[in-house]
DNA sequence: CGCGAGCTTGACGTTGTTCAACTAGAGTGG
DNA sequence: CCACTCTAGTTGAACAACGTCAAGCTCGCG
């Protein structure tokens, strides 16, 4: 599973999550936590978890982006989501039956945090304030898949690329230029519809002076038309 | 919010939403839940909980049928999911900015319990099996979403009326035969399609022998095909 | 009997996918 | 340095899928 190349562990002295988990558990318990986790890097189209494969971590992506993808039983490749960093994974999954249902492969180099399910899993036990921070973690990563099914499900292609823009621009890139480390394909695949759509959507999008699209750098210029396009679907 | 008419408590004793958290809960904290919940009955067509409203509860549905909406800010219906009973509702939103980000909405006369959100907290912070548990649920809505997603977006309409028969037939009236509680159009907002195209592909299911559908009264003759069309897409 | 709501049907135009051809850049080997 | 190939991106045209529209149907109810 772990088809990573380098094996330096990094300072967690400055450490997003360490600082997080810190205010619920106690010195000794992170100890062991940080003594049971890996620390990785991940090169670009690397796998961090893959799916089918039993789920034992949960990662922490401190430096990089990734994708979660799902691979259907007839082979056609599904983008759930594309995380920015820092970020928590692998939380909704883990405590199904223990298998990962879908992957998650780095879209550029990535540091990447494997921290083990069962000892997180006796701290909760342990701990109210955790699991409750636990709990509204998950429930807002909920709300926020909710939304996105909304969008693909009840909007044309025309809103949807609207949203996989705004969502790039606000949530991975933060900035409303960009450059993409997806190929078009793979925004398709985000989107769900073909990859010619896409590409036929961007020029529209260019031409109509909404965004600015040369190969992989995209700069969102009428960010409120982006917004009315996403609003009416 | 509570629009209902008829106030007659139920016979807890054989609850299965008591029977389940008493195995984390004492005799006495159960008391306290009991207290301050309300038992209720709700008609067809009466909100259940209410889009936009503070959430302060959550619904436990002994009896009945439910639908999860959503309405956009264009005044679209979207049916996120129907639910069966009985059947916990409200986990996932409750704990994101305290509002239900959509409604509830029974589909058939209703028996729910609401159970004060604020109590059920403190049992969790008190209590890590408790709050396992309900990780462990709230995974499995997540997961579950995730997948209904995946139908919507990524399938044409043929395969997701497929997995609406399906999940109907499984998860809601758990019968290969039944009669809907749902309009053609409501139908229609779950699929994500228009109403038209519901009544076209079932015309069509049904000259292909896959279902006989008359009406309200639905039932799915070939499974197996029925199956392969999900698969497909 | 008339009315209205929900359902059904078919025609038509729009939207989106598929296909095929073309371009540009990157890597390879002579 | 120049073919050659391979991949990603682009374009337009043909075709299929889907939504919209309009008309007719059925059934229950006043």
């Amino acid at each position: 599973m772990l088809t990573t190349s380098n094996h330096t562990p990094f300072d967690c002295s400055i450490c997003v999550f360490k600082h997080f988990i810190c205010q619920y558990i106690s010195a000794s318990e992170f100890e062991l936590l940080y003594q049971t986790s890996q620390q990785l890097k991940f090169r670009k189209n690397e796998y961090i978890m893959k799916q089918g494969t039993k789920a034992s971590h949960m990662a922490f992506i401190s430096k990089g982006r990734a994708k979660m993808n799902y691979e259907t039983d007839s082979g056609k490749n599904i983008i759930l989501t594309i995380t920015g960093s820092p970020n928590l994974i692998g939380a909704g999954i883990i405590l199904n039956e223990g298998v990962n249902i879908f992957s998650i492969i780095a879209i550029e180099d990535c540091e990447v945090c494997l921290i083990d399910i069962d000892i997180l899993k006796s701290f909760i036990e342990k701990n109210g304030q955790l699991s409750l921070k636990l709990l509204e973690f998950l429930s807002n990563m909920f709300k926020d898949s909710i939304f996105n099914f909304i969008s693909l499900a009840h909007k044309q292609v025309n809103g949807r690329i609207a949203d996989v823009l705004i969502y790039l621009s606000k949530t991975v890139y933060q900035s409303p230029k960009f450059t993409l480390n997806l190929s078009r394909k793979e925004l398709a695949e985000f989107a769900g519809c073909s990859q010619e759509n896409v590409i036929h959507t961007f020029t529209k999008f260019d031409k109509d002076g909404i965004i600015r699209s040369e190969g992989k750098n995209i700069e969102i210029v009428d960010q409120e038309m982006l917004n009315t396009i996403s609003r009416n679907g």
